[in-house]
DNA sequence: TCTAAATTTGACCAGCTAGTCAAGAATTTT
DNA sequence: AAAATTCTTGACTAGCTGGTCAAATTTAGA
């Protein structure tokens, strides 16, 4: 009781709390991303974060808070930049703009990219009801503006799903295989320019497709 | 010792034998896909394949030789089809038919193509070695091929890497995402001809790219 | 059918897990 | 500086975890 939800002061956080929650959500959103819900453990999160396990569990209350709070936090942050998608923008230009900033995220927090994306291989159990309905609803607004672009002829015939799909998956896999990624090009996925040398490639793909032209 | 290493007859499964391991093996891909390694537990995928889990630990020794057993499986299907590229085919029909392939891998066996999402996100423990020496080299070859075919105009000029790494990503997305994609389709996603509806967008934002034409 | 081998199981164990509790240390407020 | 509050921790618990073992049951071969 006189845990966490009791705030003396109105909501405010001291210093002391702003400090050690975001080491706890650093540090959760390190652990759960690599072990998975299940597979993690409040120890190893603690430690991570650099204090004890009773100490964790003083500012969140169990392993499924600390867990909900992390996936809020990724989640809100993913929202944006398709909710910026401008319907009076130039199709090709907006389009372009987004997989850039999803690219962007990616290379800067692969941690949280992994950490919706082993939530909903697990079956989504948290965000399950927002997918099929804030998200949904946020991709069904979105997939009108692209049709739009299409009947105008300013965007090729494409499945407006199925393109969304599409440029979730590319600019995702960045994050989610990145062990593999670096396998597979060695050192040159860790120099500077790489994650431009990414965009332009992907851009390319996606823009003006494989068939010679 | 005398436990599973020991093959009186040269190494052959009874009728029991090899029944229970593919029981044993559909189950662990099961929970090891939803749970991931950590997550997942002997008593689970007990339970899943209908059988104690004191008998489960007669076929298999150990919960990380399941696991192994279920990655190997998975890794051995997943380079067959790419392996599979043509040099002296037509390109456009090579990738087509790969991607092709992909969906409808991803379609039939999703908890496989979870699995090793799964380890991939995991850090590659396992299959770490095998990325940056047999995977590699496969992939080096077929870039390899790639670029013979953009050399000879028959292919856009594309980054070969890049091209891959959209290829799996675009056809595991169905896959690994298969809850987000069904809250946003709805039940579209379930209708029989939805894979082919998949292929055909795909294949067609990939090869056409999405500016108009 | 009889017997040897293969299969299956319940009881059990040591270590780990999430979470509690009461008491001590640090910080802020007065 | 004293008091009140906030922060931190070690010790603990009940339940789960991977794995063992010896004994029972089933199966297949002669």
């Amino acid at each position: 009781m006189a845990r966490e939800a009791t705030r003396p002061n109105g909501g405010k956080q001291s210093r002391i709390q702003t400090e050690n929650r975001a080491l706890i959500m650093q540090a959760a959103l390190d652990v759960f991303s690599t072990d998975g819900y299940r597979g993690a453990t409040v120890d190893r999160i603690a430690e991570r974060a650099g204090m004890s396990k009773t100490n964790l569990l003083y500012y969140y209350p169990s392993k499924e808070e600390i867990y909900r709070s992390a996936i809020e936090q990724t989640v809100e942050a993913w929202l944006d930049p398709f909710d910026a998608i401008d319907p009076d923008g130039d199709p090709i230009e907006e389009l372009r703009r987004y997989i850039t900033v999803k690219l962007k995220m990616s290379d800067e927090n692969p941690e949280a990219s992994r950490l919706f994306a082993n939530e909903v291989q697990r079956g989504a159990p948290l965000v399950g009801e927002f997918l099929s309905t804030r998200l949904k609803a946020l991709v069904d607004e979105k997939v009108a503006v692209i049709r739009t672009w299409i009947d105008e002829g300013r965007l090729a015939p494409v499945d407006p799903y199925h393109l969304i799909f599409t440029i979730w998956a590319t600019t995702q896999h960045y994050a989610d295989f990145e062990v593999q990624v670096q396998a597979i090009l060695g050192k040159q996925a860790k120099k500077p320019g790489f994650s431009e040398q990414v965009a332009h490639a992907v851009l390319s793909i996606l823009l003006n497709g494989i068939r010679p032209r």
